[in-house]
DNA sequence: ACATTTATTATGTAGAACATAACTACTAAT
DNA sequence: ATTAGTAGTTATGTTCTACATAATAAATGT
């Protein structure tokens, strides 16, 4: 093995650039609404061609950090974090190790929500959890039977206040069904339903309710255990 | 106000071509490995130029969903999650609101992780929790002091034994601290230390421990509370 | 059969050219 | 003088061509 040799750079000018931009905005201070120079400007500061500054200033657009503007040139603007985490959200190309991960993020989001919920519940949203949870005992097909399981976790996060919260859930929605899928297991509830929990997001107290949830969700910790290695 | 008016696509050709690209890779059901065509192809397929279809292509780098090698062509490759949120992870230039709702998100994650600790701890994450529990109290620099809150949380989440929810957490921790210092309040820790916590995970139950972190974080969520709209 | 050299191929980078939208400034008409 | 219209300017958007480069395959010679 040869030693004191560099591997090179091996990353692409685009790759190499947008770092160098990123570092650039950090050291700028830059805020949403800042003017950006102008692409053949960067591309003389950095000694590349045009072309390869536009290649990395699309990443930035996509990840809504740059906005550009015929004529007035280009701005950072502030980035649609979840609407970035869509993007990559794609569980038939994620691997397992990472799915199992994401699936028990969601376990643990669906048992931390509690407290907020008890600090934003109103009468109204209750009305609302209820009629879900009703709706969903007269169903019988099985696929309306899991979209309205859906609807009640994310009536759930809604509740929340949390607009970030509610978003980030519902793309964790796909990865739960996924990993469900690659079991080939039955979606199994728990003791306590759905009805229960709203009974108990009524009358009892946050203790209950985190209690009713980790009951209600029992199936899925005990995978989550089995697969302890 | 007119009626029935198209906003026209607005949207550039890189942009078109990204969702174009996305909606090909789900429709022929890729998987990590599988070879793309060569830009040259895909520019023909699109009617596009080489070189838009090169930016769309530099974003799927980015996110990791493309690799790309001189000869042999591209192939998929399954993304980094959380390498990209940290990619737009910058608290510096996002809304106020979404900075709001991370931090709800985490407090959320840090009261949920609790039945996730107690299936994963062991003898030793316990030692060593208590170690840097100890070591805080000796410390009288306060940024050793945050720093050391900071290793304290971070165990936690490491003893979950979960990667990926362990990366997640550190790129909260930005937005824990530029919360924090937008309101320009001193950290204030709750009744509960670190040091009871860790007894706690040691001789007493989930609920005790819910409890526990309830009240450790509880100058947090009355913040919280007091933002209520 | 093996090593060496020679194509071949797809990505990486560069540069020029023109289209296009938006803004500015000037001009002409009432 | 105010307004409408026109021409000019500028930075992004798009296309095209050319060539460099690395990895692979094919061909060649010993």
């Amino acid at each position: 093995m040869v030693n004191g040799i560099k591997p090179i750079s091996s990353r692409s000018m685009a790759e190499r650039v947008e770092i160098s931009l990123r570092e650039y905005f950090a050291q700028k201070s830059f805020k949403p609404g800042d003017p950006l120079p102008t692409e053949l400007e960067l591309a003389a500061a950095l000694g590349v061609s045009r072309n390869v500054v536009r290649e990395a200033l699309s990443r930035f657009k996509m990840l809504g950090i740059v906005e550009a503007k015929k004529k007035s040139g280009m701005v950072i603007s502030n980035p649609d974090i979840v609407g970035t985490f869509e993007k990559v959200m794609t569980p038939e190309i994620m691997d397992e190790t990472t799915l199992q991960d994401l699936f028990e993020l969601r376990l643990a989001l669906e048992m931390g929500i509690a407290d907020l919920l008890y600090i934003h519940k109103t009468e109204k949203d209750l009305d609302e959890l209820e009629e879900i949870a009703a709706r969903e005992m007269k169903e019988k097909d099985n696929n309306f039977r899991i979209s309205n399981e859906i609807a009640f976790h994310s009536k759930l996060y809604e509740m929340t206040g949390n607009n970030t919260l509610k978003r980030f859930q519902s793309l964790l929605l796909p990865i739960f069904g996924y990993v469900i899928k690659l079991e080939k297991k039955k979606v199994i509830s728990g003791k306590v339903t759905h009805q229960d929990l709203v009974k108990i997001l009524r009358k009892g107290t946050v203790e209950d309710f985190k209690e009713g949830m980790l009951s209600h969700l029992q199936p899925h910790f005990d995978r989550v255990k089995s697969f302890k290695k």
